[in-house]
DNA sequence: ACCTGAACACCGTTCAAGT
DNA sequence: ACCTGAACACCGTTCAAGT
């Protein structure tokens, strides 16, 4: 059978030209979304879809709903490159890797960090779950670092997104800032103390 | 002579009435920036201190007009505090005590970060010269940090600045982050590589 | 010279009518 | 069962009329 593409996240029956509009909705906030970031008109959305801005709002009822649609995909590759990173031997380079990886992603749609950011402590949010996602998949890794000593004791996983989540803000608001200047900073301060060995 | 207060940020001569309800205004947006961050509706500033819509455009043209009027006083007397820091033996002490001094003002009002963040770089913003005497004030004292040693010498005061606005920002959106945690941790990312001596 | 507030523009959201 | 798009609500900004 043929892999399906951009599956629905609730896997509830669709009638046919209800499933093609939800798909043309999504490709088209993808466009959208890189061309004008997270906070483009829905009724622009609608209209290059050649939909109605009802139909929008049926399917996707906020703007997170919407992103959180647009956003499973890479989520769902970067909680997988995760657990494949999991099996590294060096777990402070596994954990330096993912997040470069998941820096990038967040990157892709001028204000999506935004978003995430506020949506990972709201359990209200549509896109909460694809937060939660990355928060585990976090967890993994810094887990994986804690047990070899690779990172410092008293630091979090929820920290360590934390930190980043606020350095890819800023260098979406300030364009000479240097994302991998500062998460390489960010990745220092995580390194256990020297004088324990 | 009595001390003036609330200076206008441009010093020409104000017709009386204007003058007092430019300073009401500052005032009025003072208290609603803090209860309802700096998104307040400026409508509703300007009713609260018994003024048109209007008058309040006329004398801030721009949000980021009256938010620079409202955050003139802290700048300025953070900028003071950096100055004095400077003569402080421990220079990493100092600027981890300014630091500290910063992000307290910066958390006042919801908002006030990401309008100042924005600002940082953007010259045309009313808010860019109160953004550059924080950048001016943090130069003094990672300048002085870097002649004593206390910090690496590969950082700029611009990176510390945006790492700092960063977790401020992370921290205004999610309720459990705790900013103090973030802090120090960044703060020990600045530590000069221990090898050297 | 400055103030007022109605008018305008913009955009997110809903809902009655249609298929 | 789903779609459409006009209508509504909201809020930032302007400007003609007034003092």
């Amino acid at each position: 059978m043929p892999a399906r593409r951009t599956p629905a996240m609730t896997d509830r029956p669709l009638r046919a030209d209800a499933r093609r509009n939800y798909d043309r909705l999504v490709a088209e906030a993808q466009v959208a979304f890189a061309e004008h970031g997270a906070d483009t008109l829905l009724d622009d959305i609608a209209r290059r879809a050649g939909l109605g801005v009802g139909t929008l709002y049926r399917h996707f009822p906020t703007r997170e709903a919407l992103l959180g649609a647009v956003v499973q995909e890479w989520t769902a590759s970067v909680r997988t490159e995760a657990e494949m990173l999991t099996a590294q031997p060096d777990a402070a380079h596994a954990l330096a890797t993912w997040l470069r990886s998941l820096v990038r992603h967040m990157g892709v749609y001028r204000g999506l960090v935004a978003a995430m950011a506020a949506s990972m402590e709201d359990s209200a949010s549509a896109l909460h779950p694809s937060c939660q996602v990355i928060a585990d998949a976090g967890e993994l890794l810094v887990t994986h670092a804690r047990r070899q000593g690779a990172i410092r004791e008293d630091v979090s996983a929820a920290e360590v997104l934390q930190m980043v989540t606020g350095l890819v803000w800023v260098c979406e608001q300030q364009p000479s800032a240097d994302l991998s200047r500062l998460l390489r900073l960010a990745l220092d301060s995580l390194r256990p103390p020297p004088h324990r060995g």
